[in-house]
DNA sequence: GTTACTGTATTAGCAGCTTAAGACACCAAT
DNA sequence: ATTGGTGTCTTAAGCTGCTAATACAGTAAC
């Protein structure tokens, strides 16, 4: 899974994005190794500073725990993980009843329309 | 129904979003004028060179048509106005399905997540 | 003709994001 | 002791977005 990048929005904040998810998905296990700043930001094909400011934002969500010169650990708190993928999950989805409302569907017809796309196969 | 901006991304382009949406949904009816760029800019808090920005888009869109000097006329055309709204709300779908496709939920979990969310009233 | 309102264009300056190229302190392995 | 791998910090440069202030051309009302 690559990293996805799209122009529009600041490059730190969408790695920042997609590290997260990559952690609550188990992309990266519970309590192992979590890879090293220069490493992942040749990965993503970005500078190591800009993705130094995207894993710092990791630790104030207690994703990860930093050791200034051993590298940085994934917590292995697993409850933390799942309850923060809850948490997540939760969020889009009130963010798609937000914008769906701004189009003009309540949400009973935004979880109908869910209901109805879910069939057509957009596979990428 | 206030301008909502975010910092994170160009501000031009979510005006340009949020009076796509005024549009479609009737906000700004169908045949009539459509607000003066200073008039908006001064509505959203933004500059005018901003604003203007944002307009320029709904153009491309023929969303309005602009007379250089007469100002913008909304587009009278009711089912362009429908089918734009019809595929917007096709896209905000197919990106919560991407959405929660990253956090490791499939079309049908996500479905019913929006399902089982959409009872809890979270009324502004 | 004068006034007021349109959209549009220009210039300048400021702030934030990103890159580049280093440098430093710390730890482990050899 | 040396080497290599950590996270972290610094400086400089370039780009883009946004604001500010101003100007211009066309239209309508009077």
């Amino acid at each position: 899974m690559d990293f996805k990048i799209q122009s529009s929005r600041p490059i730190w904040q969408q790695l920042t994005e997609q590290l997260r998810q990559r952690i609550v998905t188990g992309a990266y296990p519970p309590g192992s190794r979590f890879p090293a700043v220069r490493e992942l930001a040749s990965e993503a094909g970005v500078n190591p500073n800009t993705m130094q400011r995207a894993m710092s934002q990791l630790e104030t969500d207690e994703l990860v725990i930093t050791n200034r010169t051993l590298g940085r650990t994934v917590t292995d708190k697993t409850e933390v993980l799942e309850e923060m993928r809850k948490q997540m999950a939760r969020e889009r989805t009130e963010e798609f009843f937000g914008d769906m409302k701004a189009l003009g569907y309540d949400r009973a017809e935004a979880a109908e329309m869910a209901q109805r796309e879910k069939e057509n196969d957009h596979g990428d």
